[in-house]
DNA sequence: ATAGTATTTCTAATATTCTAGAAATACCGT
DNA sequence: ACGGTATTTCTAGAATATTAGAAATACTAT
């Protein structure tokens, strides 16, 4: 990943809106949640919840899948994972700063 | 960490600016590197270079020590892990997302 | 005290973000 | 085709961010 990449990924992330319904995704699990559900959860205004939304899905972080008249929000887990990867390898210092350590995956 | 902190350091990380910043401070290691020498690598006025460290100081990624007439910036190593640590617990489920693992630390 | 280097604060112009109402679009069932 | 629910796009106002020049401050050495 590329340094704007992580950095429009992190400014993504980088308000209480969008980390707030990013958790949530992530706490929905496999089957993800409906933009309508979202919406009750976090109290906020549907085109407001849809610009956030938008902002997730474009770096790729959030992805929706429409099941009829409802539009499913999906957390995009490999996204993260290469954010963290990327946070691991170029923001921190060995041993220093890692206590999160990559292990190889197969 | 809360989540208003997280978000406002992921927020801090989030503009390709700060993130060099961060990154090359990272790299500086240990001892540090003087604003000025910052500003030489990236190549930025120096007014706007100040104004991205103190975001990033206020929120604590970033520390300054004075040496004489210079200030020395060191990447806050601590507060990088909480905010990984963070990410990982609360943005990230456990086997689809976690390549990324938090060992005990003693 | 003065001069010189390092850095910040002030200021202002431009650009972007955030918010939400209103209108438009998407899809389904009948 | 029509009505209804779900969601987005349009629009606009208020707030915040970004940039950098100019002036101010901080410190050291003489």
């Amino acid at each position: 990943m590329k340094l704007d990449d992580a950095a429009a990924r992190l400014e993504a992330l980088g308000n209480p809106t969008r980390l707030k319904i990013y958790r949530t995704l992530v706490r929905a699990g496999a089957e993800g949640l409906p933009v309508g559900r979202l919406q009750a959860k976090l109290d906020a205004a549907a085109s407001t919840l849809s610009h956030h939304l938008k902002a997730l899905v474009v770096v790729g972080l959030v992805t929706q899948t429409r099941e009829g008249t409802t539009l499913v929000c999906h957390a995009n887990y490999d996204v993260m994972r290469e954010l963290l990867g990327y946070m691991v390898e170029e923001c921190c210092a060995e041993g220093s700063c890692a206590p999160v350590v990559l292990p190889k995956v197969a």
